[in-house]
DNA sequence: GTCTATATTTCGATAGAC
DNA sequence: GTCTATCGAAATATAGAC
């Protein structure tokens, strides 16, 4: 399992089919993923619903592209975490928040629906595991998190990172009045970092 | 506005009442708000879906009532909030943190059921907005967020302990292994002291 | 690839007896 | 308060022409 010749599943990226995806995550984040209808996509898209059948089999595929996609930007994080041995983590830590802020910066939207629709998300794992077994990056953070080799003073303060990057970071534009999202950013970086007192 | 006998909107907490809200919590909680239908509700409860209708006029009103009981629970806390200025604040933080930490731990099948069906309980906000304007505790929160007369680097911290409470202690049961919740809470207790050094 | 139908199903909600 | 029965309105998905 897992052989190094797995490639990344080569997925169409036809010209439509972006758009489709593309619309359909505004309209995810806008009403949600049960509230949106096919029609209301195919509207916006000004085709008709029965135009998306031929780009995803069913509705449920188009959710699945997007975590796909989520998967895809959270991947390399736990490759990169799993590689670390438990002493030198702390201290990668910082980077890989870095990494982390930036990643979900670039890609607020997608971030945004999976938050928005858990749910549906999770549902969507019963019939991806069929293809990725212990691929499911949520899965792989709980294990990682579950690891007694790492002080569980360490593993709370690393969940408590993630929420604290989601929680300032992934409120809609403006949540901190006009604050800019760099210096938002730059701010969380730093109360993070005081989390892991390197010198201490 | 917000006049002083303003009651606490006596809701009926008769005995088959609680029973549907106790189930449908469960419900919710497992498939989702939207997947789950009240036929599903009434087969769990041993009646028949036309049954839900004599205390609950809509499927909607069920959430919503799930909806205000969190909003009793956040209500007092924000109330606090609101009647400490700016230099008080940072230093008071850590005890509504704590307040805060305790009501999660004692409710958190409700506040589970929020994060998991976000876009349902936002969706209700705007049938709700004609009884409680801006009794909204979201927004409450956000608008504390946007206040400029605190720094934003405390507001950035605030934010971020928010998301950490959460992200640590939300999970379903034995996210840190087999850690008890009292010493996690503890833990991250100990972590949102960190972010905020009273004295240095 | 996109269209016009249409099949099929499920769900929320109501009416009215008991 | 709970039941049986049913209505009406969506929505997903399919069939087949162009």
């Amino acid at each position: 399992m897992s052989s190094p010749t797995r490639n990344p599943v080569t997925r169409p990226r036809t010209l439509t089919r972006e758009r489709i995806l593309e619309v359909a995550l505004e309209l995810f984040n806008e009403q949600g993923y049960e509230k949106t209808s096919l029609r209301e996509i195919a509207d916006r898209l000004g085709v008709t619903k029965a135009a998306l059948y031929y780009h995803f089999q069913r509705k449920e595929d188009i959710l699945l592209e997007l975590h796909l996609r989520l998967h895809d930007l959270g991947r390399d994080l736990l490759d990169q975490l799993d590689a670390l041995d438990e002493q030198e983590l702390v201290a990668a830590w910082p980077s890989l928040i870095d990494q982390f802020i930036e990643k979900v910066l670039a890609n607020r939207e997608l971030f945004l629906v999976h938050q928005r629709n858990e749910q549906a998300f999770h549902q969507l794992a019963d019939n991806e595991r069929h293809q990725a077994e212990n691929d499911d990056i949520e899965q792989r953070f709980r294990r990682f998190l579950a690891n007694p080799a790492i002080p569980l003073a360490d593993r709370v303060r690393m969940a408590c990172s993630i929420g604290a990057v989601f929680s300032a970071l992934m409120g809609a534009g403006g949540m901190f009045g006009d604050a800019p999202v760099e210096e938002v950013a730059a701010l969380v970086r730093d109360a993070i970092g005081d989390l892991f007192p390197s010198h201490r």
